[in-house]
DNA sequence: GCGGATCAC
DNA sequence: TATGGTGATCCGC
């Protein structure tokens, strides 16, 4: 038996297996197991069941789907990854100038399996009833005190936007904020726990999972604490994490359960949060952009929601383990993956989330009123798209039950469609059917979408390439400028407002890319956006709204352009587009004519490389791209070089010496591109002596141009393409900080909320000698 | 548009 | 702790 064990356990397929089936300790909570034990076990018990054979299985899958995008990165070439990574960091500039850090979401999760494990630690609790309840009873309890619009997730998670109790909070007198132990309760804690200090992130467990449920009878503190001496009372301020103290303290005095609890500026942020110091802890991202790229930096992308083992292995063969690596690598990912998943990736490098939760209106449970409501909504749909003259050809219904369930329905009809009543006859079926499915029980709903999707737009039909249209329909053409301007910010909010009821932040960017229009409307009259994902939509519009603002607050300025850095007459935003393309096509066309002229010779030099000491990447790690890709993250930071396969390349053109960690911004792929032009010869490089031998050797008698002609002769700034007078490195380097910094970072530095510093954004990078 | 894959809970 | 099911969404065909 254990011998056929270790024989599965040696076979290749064990990581993923292990991976699949086994534990991963990554997720919060895991730590103190005993890993291998566990999988051992699982290993035994599960060897030669279907369920085995079907996981193997899968896992072959994914390792096909691993090696295929493996082969993909070994098509890309150079210019083509310089492109991207032009691309990619205008989207980086779009999305830093409307990172919002204003709201304060909190992320509140019940410990549960800590309850759990409590009880199996206590087997006389097993006699009592384990708890059972849910958020949404708190709903009605607790958190709608702080946020009568909260989101549950599930049995054991909510979504609080505390901005604005924040704010109220301020002017609170102490009575207010003064809660009661509930001295009755069996929990035998210590007063000195709640005594305003940390004590939240002593990790006790104090308390023991009893029954709670929407039943109990939930008196109010007030009410039930009334005649008890303040010695029992505590007082808690008017912070954010003095807040979610008070929540959880909360909790924890109805229910007898602790939670843990996230506070960050959006959502994503938030839920990581409250994974940090689970149990019974919380964690707090301040609202600064530094903070969110700190808390990044070495977090391993399986923390973050929407990351799961699949995605964790697929990076893992590109290199990228931690979010700052994600960030690094997003040049690549963008022409490895779906436009959805990059964005998504650059997203989460970034930090950046839903800023706002969902709203839902109060049950609606007669086929009646849900009808009527449904109307309404198409009556409001149908004005936005002919507003727009716009007809599509999907219709979807959203709704979101009594339970926060949501299910989404679509009908696609062969027709276009565009009024209120071709809408609604198609919603309408969907609703029908979605009523007839619980009949004879009433469909109980809190939330109702409507939306339509398939377009061909009158817009699309004429030329229109600068038009707002094929702004958001072409995800790769985004620019930092193109933005319509003739459009006004009411109308593109308006327009955009309308985002997808898929979840994700980027199914909105999508949707919105795609013009889809949908209108939800809970009861009350704002018509705000709802969606069961944490993400919401109305994060997009906000997003909009500031970008738009931005954009047009630049209309008053004088336009520098990013690639050639001269200052631009016109301030008309169509024009400069088209300046910005010409000026990026010349650039790519000379650097790629320069490039190719040496393709065969430089190919020739990367596969000579040493070989990769790094087990997750195969064959394809003698390719170009893949080494190019390293040599991008070991230039931009300081200690990759030793753990990962870069290595001796990197080595060659990256200063030797002392290296801030560092992005591989625009300016690290410009320059690695200039050094293959322009470094390689040996009194230029300065970089090791062996490695260079190696490279000079097995660049060998094709005698590139490049090298022997740039040896002698001049260096070519990748960006401007302008011949250098010196050959000295530093003011090389120099030239090339200001080529490629100049109109941007002029731009972002002038926003007191960018800081230039950070890992995304700093160009200071040096090649060569200092 | 459908089925399989991925992910969260 | 130790397994499975469900729902939503995404992706490729």
């Amino acid at each position: 038996m254990m011998d056929s064990m270790k024989k599965v356990a040696k076979s290749s397929c064990n990581d993923g297996f292990l991976l699949r089936v086994g534990l991963n300790d990554n997720k919060a909570g895991m730590q103190g197991l005993d890993k291998e034990k566990i999988n051992k076990i699982i290993m035994e018990a599960t060897k030669g069941s279907r369920f085995y054979e079907n996981e193997l299985k899968k896992d072959q899958q994914v390792n096909q789907r691993i090696e295929k995008m493996m082969q993909l990165k070994g098509k890309i070439t150079t210019q083509q990854l310089l492109k991207a990574q032009l691309q990619v960091d205008r989207l980086v500039i779009e999305l830093e100038q409307s990172r919002n850090l204003s709201s304060t979401i909190v992320h509140i999760d019940m410990d549960a399996f800590y309850a759990a494990v409590e009880m199996r630690d206590n087997p006389e609790l097993k006699e009592k009833p384990i708890a059972v309840g849910s958020m949404s009873m708190l709903v009605r309890e607790i958190l709608a005190e702080y946020d009568s619009d909260f989101m549950p997730v599930g049995l054991d998670e909510a979504y609080l936007n505390i901005t604005e109790h924040l704010e109220e909070r301020l002017n609170w007198p102490e009575d207010k904020r003064r809660f009661f132990f509930n001295t009755e309760s069996t929990t035998g804690r210590d007063k000195d726990d709640m005594n305003m200090s940390d004590k939240c992130n002593e990790r006790e467990c104090s308390s023991s999972p009893v029954l709670f449920d929407d039943n109990t009878s939930l008196t109010d503190d007030h009410l039930e604490h009334r005649g008890q001496s303040m010695e029992n009372a505590v007082v808690f301020g008017t912070s954010a994490e003095e807040v979610v103290k008070e929540i959880r303290f909360r909790i924890e005095q109805k229910t007898q359960l602790t939670a843990s609890a996230g506070i960050a500026p959006n959502t994503m942020l938030a839920k990581m949060c409250s994974d940090r110091n689970k149990p019974n802890g919380q964690y707090r991202i301040a609202p600064k952009r530094q903070a969110v790229l700190d808390f990044l930096e070495d977090l391993p992308i399986r923390k973050v929601p929407g990351i799961g083992r699949v995605t964790e292995k697929m990076l893992k063969a590109l290199g990228i383990v931690t979010c700052s690596e994600l960030y690094q690598q997003r040049a690549l990912l963008s022409l490895l993956f779906s436009e959805l998943s990059w964005r998504n990736f650059l997203d989460i490098s970034l930090g950046l989330g839903s800023t706002h939760l969902e709203r839902t209106f109060s049950e609606i449970n007669t086929a009646e009123d849900q009808y009527s409501l449904c109307r309404e909504l198409c009556r409001d749909l149908a004005h936005e798209l002919q507003k727009e003259g716009l007809k599509g050809k999907t219709v979807t219904l959203k709704l979101k039950n009594v339970n926060f369930e949501v299910k989404t329905r679509a009908s696609t009809v062969l027709s276009s469609v565009s009024t209120e009543e071709e809408i609604f006859v198609v919603a309408k079926d969907l609703l029908g059917a979605e009523i007839d499915s619980v009949a004879p029980h009433p469909l109980r709903i809190r939330l109702m979408g409507v939306r339509v999707s398939g377009f061909l737009s009158e817009e699309e039909k004429k030329y229109h390439q600068k038009s707002i249209t094929s702004f958001l329909k072409s995800g790769k053409e985004i620019g930092f400028l193109r933005l319509q301007p003739e459009k006004s910010n009411q109308e593109y909010f308006a327009k955009n407002s309308e985002a997808s009821q898929r979840g994700s932040f980027f199914d909105q960017k999508r949707a919105a890319r795609q013009l889809n229009s949908e209108s939800l409307s809970p009861n009350d009259a704002v018509g705000k956006q709802v969606s069961r994902d944490t993400k919401s939509s109305a994060n997009f519009v906000e997003e909009t709204k500031k970008v738009t603002g931005l954009q047009s607050s630049n209309l008053c300025k004088i336009f520098t352009c990013p690639v050639c850095f001269e200052e631009q007459s016109s301030s008309n935003l169509e024009e400069l587009n088209r300046h910005i393309d010409e000026c990026l096509n010349a650039t790519l066309i000379k650097d790629t004519a320069e490039i190719s002229k040496n393709d065969s010779s430089r190919q020739n030099t990367l596969n000579c490389l040493p070989q990769s000491k790094n087990e997750n990447v195969g064959e394809c790690q003698k390719n170009k791209t893949d080494q190019l890709a390293r040599t991008y993250q070991s230039t931009s930071t300081s200690d990759s070089s030793t753990n990962n396969s870069t290595g001796k390349f990197a080595q060659i053109i990256s200063d030797k010496s002392h290296r801030e960690r560092q992005p591989s911004s625009l300016s690290d792929i410009a320059r690695n591109v200039c050094m293959k032009q322009c470094l390689f010869p040996k009194r230029i490089s300065q970089g090791n002596e062996d490695h260079f031998e190696k490279t000079e050797h097995t660049e060998g008698t094709s005698s590139s141009c490049s090298f022997e002609a740039k040896e002698d002769s001049v260096l070519v700034c990748p960006v401007c393409n302008s011949e250098q007078k010196t050959m000295s490195l530093v003011s090389f380097n120099r030239h090339l900080d200001v080529c490629l910094n100049k109109g941007l970072i002029q731009e972002l530095t002038e926003k007191p909320d960018f800081p230039t510093k950070s890992f995304s954004m700093e160009n200071s990078n040096r090649v060569g000698l200092d």
